[in-house]
RNA sequence: GGUCCAGUGGUGGAACUGGUAUACACGCAGCACUUAAAAUGCUGUGCCUAACCGGCGUGUGGGUUCGAUUCCCACCUGGACCACCA
């Protein structure tokens, strides 16, 4: 009876046919700018749980379209980077046409769920017309200083044989492959997005449609804390150990001083240290520790006297000794710190285990330290000779004041953020179009020869020396300066794959524009993305870098509007049905397709909808998809009488279905889909359940008419058959969201709650607008609440049109 | 350790701003149809009680209130993110 094989493909290909779903830019329509997070294909293709908030993004894009929005609603593909090259590798095919057979397929699984993407506005990341203006940007940002040469140690996974970026670390682990991270020096290119870190803090102030917990991650990631760098000069030489601390009220407790082990002054002082084998067979055994292991809370912490050296505190001129040890880290602060065992949880077991003095500073109501533990509250200041008695905070404004003035140190901000290492020894990325000339240093490839091509390469594995594949392309590597002519030669690093995904949001808009980024009419009517949509997991990657990106771009005039993402959802990850997270080595993965093919992609939406809260991570259960799959059988079979008999309105139900279009409009811009088609399942049973009881159908047609453009966007295959069965030659999808009648809402009658002491004694049919003396009188005349009744009463709260509750002693 | 979030039937979950807890769905049980099964339809389905009446029930304990899943305090459990961050 629902063939839904036929009807589901019959209407994509006439929506295709008919360019149902192409922008449009109509006059005296308001835009709607809403966004997936594009995939990045990798040749396995698509699970059931990817498409969930595809269908979200559909259904929320269809009702904008049918109430009278220009919706800008694209889809495009993440295609350079990891996933791509190392499939590519994998299956040894060139990336390339990977990457186009990725795309097609994934296109393919899309393409049957019936989504209302315009895909002329499609957008690959490693369209050479696309990655011009990915380069352009970075040249700006090389030209103002924003991207920069390193060579400090960075993270290095060597089993992609590439650097990669904080962000690219969980846990000491490649976010990609899992292995473990190791501490390589690599020369690198760096953008300084910490310049931007104070922006991106205090414009998430900005972003009041963004979940807190998104915006709490980020101010997490980006770590910002005021303290001070402090001085400390190395007794008898020229060299200084700068810390920094927030607890600079507790340096008079600081009684040695703790270097990263990787710290450059340990090499500079060999000479001076008399245990340097020692210090450097230390340093040795370290490196073969993971970051993982040596970031356990639970691994004691160690360390080595660098015998020989004293540091000065520059506040009491005390000569203190110096450590390097394991818990101090080089990537944050300054790599250094000054050590207060009596005041900081980490310096005391350093300092209990290698038996070190502890000087107790701060006193905190009545509190002192007591040896068994560090006090690491504020207080006052003790044993600090003219900084005593101070409080804690009193204390550290003078002290900065003082270490600015002696110029012995100075406020800062400092940041766990880094700054972003953004080259990859790796061949699937966009080229670097910097050129190193021996006379004039580090040239930018002209604007006019962008975009630079990725070149063909005989070999594209990773070559685990540092360098990226396109370093053996000798033809294209040797160049000559655009400034002097003379010989020089290219840039061989790559992009990460976070570059392309920074701005693909605006290409979206103009998406053929090959003289500039964007054209900036195009972007002032688009620009911002009212709505994105994508997994958790970018909270504090792509969400980050591409805020970054887009304030750069506002900064250059190329964009309106300084936050890119307006409204921002998470979907919540859908597992598999042993609640395991999909995968191929658990065994098991579901494909939409043979879902689709079972019970239809109309089914498949409503079933993923309905699953429960969107944010929210669910288990799959392919039981639950019968109920989905029930539920449109029921409406197939109402349109079907409907097609033959006449109905007899009946108020009741004409009024359940005003309320279930508020409903579903209403929970739709919510993002509620589980109780919006909780509200469209209630009003079929009633409808059925009228039916079966009076024997003929309790809607006119016309209002069955209305039922089906609700549950348009749910069910968008069906939804149209039936429409169009009713006589409808134009699409539903053209016709205009139904609107409700707020005298139809309002219950005439309703159903009075009478509690006596709280507790539920009644219910009462009575007039919606009955005065609390009409409601006592009734309440008191029934019997249960009559029988409850039994001393004096007390007190009568009434809420009107719903509820009097009677209190009796 | 820090920050944030959550805890409701056998299961997924619902309950708008403090006002009938368990909507909707899955599952299960019984009945009808059938030679039988599947499908479908009907009925039931928080716990205690044989049943009605009633009582108890939203992680635990307390508080505010006429009334608390909802607000406040403490605790327990689970999750997410960050984490020797100086």
């Amino acid at each position: 009876m629902y063939k839904h094989q036929t009807i589901e493909k019959k209407w994509q290909q006439k929506w295709r046919a008919d360019n149902l779903y192409r922008t449009k830019q109509e006059a005296n329509k308001p835009k709607y700018y809403i966004l997936d997070m594009f995939p990045y294909p990798s040749g396995v293709g698509l699970h059931v749980g990817h498409p969930k908030g595809y269908i979200a993004t559909d259904i929320y894009a269809r009702l904008k379209m049918m109430q009278g929005f220009n919706v800008l609603h694209p889809m495009g593909f993440d295609a350079f980077g990891l996933p791509a090259e190392n499939y590519a590798i994998k299956n040894k095919i060139n990336p390339k046409i990977a990457v186009a057979e990725s795309i097609q397929k994934f296109k393919d699984q899309l393409e049957i769920l019936g989504f209302c993407y315009d895909w002329e506005r499609e957008v690959n990341t490693t369209d050479p017309n696309y990655y011009k203006w990915t380069q352009w940007t970075f040249l700006k940002m090389w030209e103002k200083g924003l991207a920069y040469e390193s060579n400090e140690p960075i993270n290095w996974c060597p089993s992609c044989k590439t650097g990669l970026a904080n962000e690219d670390v969980e846990g000491g682990r490649c976010e990609r492959c899992g292995s473990k991270i190791e501490k390589r020096p690599l020369r690198q290119w760096v953008l300084k997005i910490t310049d931007y870190a104070d922006r991106l803090l205090n414009d998430l102030e900005k972003l009041p449609d963004w979940e807190e917990s998104t915006k709490e991650m980020q101010r997490n990631w980006i770590g910002r804390s005021e303290g001070v760098q402090v001085n400390f000069k190395i007794s008898g030489e020229s060299e200084e150990i700068a810390v920094f601390t927030t607890r600079v009220d507790t340096i008079f407790g600081c009684t040695y001083v703790v270097l990263a082990p990787e710290h450059p002054i340990v090499e500079k002082l060999q000479t001076k240290i008399e245990n340097y084998s020692e210090v450097k067979d230390y340093i040795s055994d370290l490196s073969k520790v993971s970051e993982e292991e040596r970031a356990s809370l639970y691994r004691e912490k160690t360390g080595v006297k660098l015998k020989g050296i004293k540091a000065v505190n520059p506040f009491n001129q005390e000569e203190v000794e110096v450590f390097i040890a394991d818990y101090v880290l080089l990537s944050y602060g300054t790599g250094a710190v000054m050590a207060v065992p009596a005041h900081d949880e980490r310096d005391y077991a350093f300092a209990k285990k290698y038996g070190l003095r502890i000087k107790a500073v701060i006193s905190c109501q009545a509190k002192i330290y007591d040896g068994k533990q560090a006090l690491e509250d504020d207080g006052v200041l003790i044993n600090s000779a003219d900084y005593s008695n101070l409080s804690s905070s009193e204390a550290r404004e003078k002290m900065a004041a003082w270490l600015e003035e002696k110029k012995l140190g100075f406020k800062k901000v400092n940041y766990r953020l880094n700054d972003w290492v953004f080259s990859r020894q790796r061949y699937w990325g966009e080229p670097i179009p910097l050129v190193h000339c021996e006379k004039c240093g580090v040239v930018a490839v002209p604007e006019e020869e962008l975009p630079l091509k990725l070149p063909e390469v005989e070999s594209y594995e990773p070559t685990g020396t540092g360098e990226s594949p396109l370093a053996a392309i000798t033809d294209w590597v040797n160049t000559t300066c655009p400034k002097c002519q003379g010989k020089a030669k290219r840039e061989t690093n790559t992009m990460p794959q976070w570059a392309g995904s920074c701005w693909y949001y605006l290409r979206y808009i103009d998406p053929s524009n090959n003289d500039f980024l964007v054209n900036k009419e195009l972007e002032k009517y688009w620009s911002p993305v009212d709505f994105y949509v994508g997994g958790a997991e970018h909270a504090t990657r792509h969400l980050i870098y591409a805020r970054f990106w887009h304030k750069f771009l506002f900064d250059l005039g190329v964009v309106n509007y300084e936050e890119p993402f307006i409204k921002l959802k998470h979907v919540g990850l859908i597992m598999g049905e042993d609640g395991r997270k999909m995968s191929k080595r658990w065994g098991n993965v579901i494909n939409p397709n043979d879902i689709v093919a079972e019970y239809g992609a109309d089914a498949l939406r409503i079933y993923e909808m309905f699953m429960g809260p969107f944010e929210q991570a669910g288990n799959w259960n392919t039981q639950g998809l019968g109920g989905a799959r029930k539920f449109i059988e029921k409406i197939v079979l109402l349109s079907e009488i409907f097609s033959h008999e006449n109905g007899k309105e009946n108020t009741k139900i004409v009024s359940l279905l005003h309320k279930t279009i508020k409903k579903v409009e209403t929970d739709i811009l919510e993002f509620r889909f589980n109780t919006a088609i909780s509200a469209l399942m209630i009003l079929i049973n009633e409808i059925l359940a009228d039916y079966k009881k009076n024997k003929f159908l309790p809607l006119s047609l016309d209002n069955w008419a209305k039922f089906l453009q609700i549950f348009a966007p749910f069910a968008p295959h069906i939804s149209e058959e039936l429409w169009q069965n009713l006589g409808k030659n134009k699409s539903i999808f053209l016709s205009a969201w139904p609107q409700y009648d707020d005298n139809l809402i309002r219950d005439k009658i309703i159903s009075l709650v009478v509690q006596v002491n709280g507790k539920l004694r009644a219910n009462l049919e009575v007039a919606a607008d009955i005065s609390a003396d009409d409601a006592f009188a009734k309440a008191i005349a029934h019997e249960n609440v009559k029988k409850w009744l039994t001393g004096d009463i007390v007190k009568k709260i009434f809420v009107p049109g719903k509820l009097l509750n009677i209190v009796v002693k």
